[in-house]
DNA sequence: GGTATTGGTATCATCCGTGATACTGCTGAC
DNA sequence: GTCAGCAGTATCACGGATGATACCAATACC
């Protein structure tokens, strides 16, 4: 039985952990962000505009909380000061490839429910 | 660029696949749940108990999404009609090594914020 | 007959994430 | 001077997920 389990030791911590992953990216906007961003898009109005139905308010939101996950880093020009810019970091590059698991993961269930 | 991105064609439906992969274990009491059944429960009111805080209602719809995703059975025995089993697929065992992974990241993750 | 157990459903109330809209301060172009 | 663009914040409203509580039918036990 227990080979077949998820984990058996440690539950709290284990789904406090789970839930810690699936909030980071979790909501309706932090991946379209995150997508927005690897495109090139870099400033806060052309990431907006690149997200059809997104507000100001949510885009704000989303990247303040990415970036105190640190999956993406906001620089001021002190130069121009209404010049923000938003990029990746190399910790994100890790957390990509368990998106991409959980995305092809996502996949491969839909047809599983939907279609077989 | 491109090598560190998420992904970068067919964003819509990565994004719903990965809503889905969320849906399946998100919320308060998937994961709790599917912990609980690994430990060997298999009735309701042993599931039920097995958690607390959880309530009735919760813990009923929560199995029944489970049950839709085929991440788990529902079997009533017919000669003793109030006995019912709940039981992991064998298809559940596939999320359960992406559960883990997350689990992984999420642990990883909090030392990488709070920690250093 | 009364009480406990199993496996739930029904009906509210509440809270949090999200949406809608308006507004701000600063800069540069016309 | 006024209008547009950038990078947001503030306030209110709504809806869906969750919580609280009550209730149900069937069986077993004493």
């Amino acid at each position: 039985m227990k080979d077949q389990c998820i984990k058996v030791q440690q539950t709290e911590e284990d789904i406090k952990a789970l839930q810690d992953t699936i909030y980071v990216i979790g909501g309706k906007w932090k991946l379209p962000i995150i997508h927005s961003i690897c495109n090139g898009n870099k400033h806060f109005k052309e990431i907006e505009r690149s997200i059809p139905g997104i507000t100001t308010r949510m885009l704000s939101r989303s990247l303040r909380e990415l970036e105190d996950n640190k999956l993406i880093t906001r620089t001021v020009d002190p130069n121009v000061p209404t010049l923000v810019e938003y990029e990746f970091t190399e910790y994100a590059k890790e957390y990509g490839v368990l998106i991409n698991e959980m995305i092809r993961w996502g996949k491969h269930h839909r047809k599983m429910i939907i279609g077989i």
